[in-house]
DNA sequence: CATTGACTAGACCGACCAGTCAACTATAAT
DNA sequence: ATTATAGTTGACTGGTCGGTCTAGTCAATG
């Protein structure tokens, strides 16, 4: 009748800053309604739920990031291989934002949420799951196109993609844990360089 | 007089298996207390705080995966880059395991700290940063041999290893939250491929 | 045998947790 | 105006948290 979305979505804004910035278990029901300025009960008219509000966070911040770093980094003014490297100085200037907000380095919200969530919450777990393949499949996609362009090898691309998602977020958990978004700088212009090759030996 | 040296390890045993399987937060002093056969009164005779605990968790899973995985895998009876190999499949072998024992992919102890306490606790995270730069100060090592033979062209080494150290930790975090070991085994190989060029262009 | 000090036991504390609930208000359709 | 519904309120529940405290056990020392 009078759908009060406002409510709803400053829940779920409340609830991604803070999680976020801190944890899923250091954050409780009480402070996000607090940050949200809106009563439990009012949460718990909107959502079940600790957990599924989480579900949606996480929903929600994919599309923030597919839409407003990934996309745009993946744009195709540039060739193939340099995309990857506009989504490593995209991801640099992000976190570098986050640094001046915040004054911490936070590094990725989904590795943040599948490092402590992965073995206690198996919706979460499968969330972020989905979240991860689905960024290897964008990488994926980059990599194709870069093969018939001739920039690459013959390698094995979705091999080659999952490597550089992981190397992509353990920079950003390795920028977390020094506090420092220097080495995002640093490290991320190997990632375009990482290689698997088709089934056989590597080395 | 007659210190008990085996209930403070029981508790340093418990909490090590416990915090690596759930998370900080999910396990309580209580819950360590059960494991370990112990009364909480006998806890905190031997740790101030269960923070205090956490640290000494953190020297202990250091020191036994300096010794019982880094040490074995940088031996030196192969060449340099075989030694990075080695490491990948030793922690791949050791995840098998974890996988066995538990029924799931844990991840790696340091990096699932890093994630959940970097932003909460800031000697935990410190800690763990120290054993960073100490992890990284090993494959630093490696690298500067590996130069030394001939192995690697004139790189630099200090910013590769803590490239190759990040690409570690992705790939235990994304094994992590798949819950599948295999992607170890595909993904490790390329980690000794890793290059950071000496401060310059680098694609 | 008494004293000492490391260790154990477990009741207890205030704070906080996620979640519940019944009462309430505001709006809009009838 | 009445009714139905969407949204709000805040007190409340049962349980868990990290940590404290007092009382006591036990072995070694003098």
């Amino acid at each position: 009748m009078h759908p009060n979305v406002d409510t709803q979505q400053r829940i779920l804004d409340s609830a991604k800053a803070l999680i976020y910035s801190r944890s899923y278990a250091d954050v409780g029901v009480a402070d996000i309604c607090e940050h949200a300025g809106v009563k439990k009960g009012s949460f718990y008219h909107f959502f079940p739920s600790k957990r599924d509000l989480t579900l949606a966070v996480l929903d929600n911040y994919f599309l923030e990031i597919k839409t407003n770093l990934v996309a745009e980094a993946f744009a195709k003014d540039i060739p193939p291989l340099a995309r990857l490297d506009r989504l490593g100085q995209l991801a640099y200037a992000f976190q570098k934002q986050v640094l001046k907000d915040t004054g911490r380095v936070l590094g990725c919200p989904f590795g943040n949420l599948a490092s402590e969530m992965a073995t206690q919450d198996e919706p979460i777990r499968a969330k972020v799951e989905q979240i991860f393949s689905n960024l290897q499949g964008g990488i994926h996609l980059v990599l194709r196109e870069a093969i018939a362009a001739g920039e690459v090898e013959d390698i094995d691309a979705e091999a080659t993609a999952q490597a550089m998602l992981a190397y992509f977020e353990g920079v950003m958990l390795l920028a977390k844990s020094k506090n420092d978004v220097e080495i995002m700088g640093q490290l991320f212009p190997a990632m375009a360089q990482i290689r698997i090759r088709r089934r056989g030996e590597s080395a």
